[in-house]
DNA sequence: TCAAATTTTTAGACTTATCTAAAAATATTT
DNA sequence: AAATATTTTTAGATAAGTCTAAAAATTTGA
């Protein structure tokens, strides 16, 4: 049985290594968990001894097949908690991470495999992320950023790069939601502000703003 | 912001007292919450010092009104877990116990109040047992166990007083569920055992049945 | 009532998860 | 490539929660 920390470490470095070949380091682990580069040494020899993660001193860390699946089905657990609150309890966007934290820590079989079908077999989280499956596996959908979208084109908005209470609060103000159809109308020259289409209005966003913004081209 | 270990004493300390006039002794907590009398010693003051019991030396405990809110809100969280456990992923009664322990001890004063909302504003759990309100109010309705009640006369199931899995498994298997109306038809001389009526089928249960099982005289 | 039994507390040890400060290893940069 | 800077690890301390064994207080009952 795993403790909170244990795996909220498997979490991070499951996080961390999405793009990093090489093993993940001491600190960007400290630093994603918000505590000490000490402590994350002293967790990486535990989980090393537990085979759920392979860790050699200065080299960083990475997840063992075991310590994958593990990370993945704590990942799948949040994610699931996330529709659920987001669906069913009227939460918004900007407040479900806090709790589907906690959440994501309960352990139960059944708890997963019955919420999971009552909401139907969900696959995306409300920030458009994928919810991988009871085995593990998890399906990337290839996204793209607002800001490299064409002029003319549309995207389906599937997801945020940067998730700050701040921005989702900005993203709900304007009624862009997730499975929102954006068209790019024009690009200002001046300061690269975005026109955009969406289903019942048209509204201006800055470069800023486009390059958070993930969409699947349609 | 209380641990888990805190809420569990406080949540003991509530459960031991509600028949206690005197204090809630040492030993009867650490049987409660399968813990050792000495880490019940530690954590009584403790709790003394944050207000929420009053405690002294080889007198047991009781909570202060601080301690009986808070008590009160975590067997709310319990009890509203149950209910959406059974209600909407299918768990039964003897199912639900050991999650509801879980769930009870996640903070988010609006998961609560939602999970509330979405369930309709349960007033009991699926055991039969009153959900007390925000405010920390618990109505008790009374119950009288099946076995007092007389020849002839029917009552509502509504609750058992030993919830071990074993006798909730006896439960399901014979279809008796909360809100069951059940006649006493018989009661025979030699054994004791109880001929009841139920809506579609009569049955017979033997008189420890009828001792763990609460009803409200219609 | 006072000796024996029981309960409760104290004392001290262990585990897990933290941290700071210092030492050791690795990376960088001139 | 040597000096400097950075990162990581080690060492040692602290806090929460747990335990066993022994001491102290209370309760029981002869």
């Amino acid at each position: 049985m795993l403790s909170y920390t244990e795996e909220n470490h498997l979490k991070a470095i499951f996080h961390l290594s999405i793009d990093e070949e090489i093993g993940v380091s001491t600190n960007a682990i400290a630093q994603n968990l918000k505590t000490k580069a000490p402590s994350v040494t002293d967790m990486l020899k535990k989980l090393c001894d537990k085979d759920l993660v392979t860790y050699k001193k200065y080299q960083g860390a990475a997840l063992t097949e075991l310590g994958r699946k593990t990370a993945l089905n704590i990942i799948r657990k949040h994610r699931l908690w996330e529709v659920f609150l987001v669906e069913k309890l009227n939460f918004n966007w900007s407040e479900v991470h806090e709790v589907a934290e906690q959440l994501e820590h309960i352990k139960s079989k059944k708890l997963t495999i019955e919420l999971d079908k009552f909401l139907g077999y969900p696959t995306k989280d409300p920030h458009g992320d994928p919810i991988p499956n009871t085995a593990g596996f998890i399906k990337y959908t290839p996204k793209l950023l607002l800001s490299d979208l064409q002029i003319g084109y549309k995207g389906t908005f599937v997801g945020v790069k940067d998730s700050s209470s701040a921005f989702l609060k900005f993203l709900d103000k304007r009624k862009i939601a997730l499975g929102s159809i954006i068209e790019i109308l024009h690009i200002e020259d001046f300061d690269d502000s975005l026109h955009i289409g969406m289903a019942e209005t048209n509204l201006t966003i800055s470069m800023k703003s486009a390059n958070n913004i993930y969409v699947t081209k349609i």
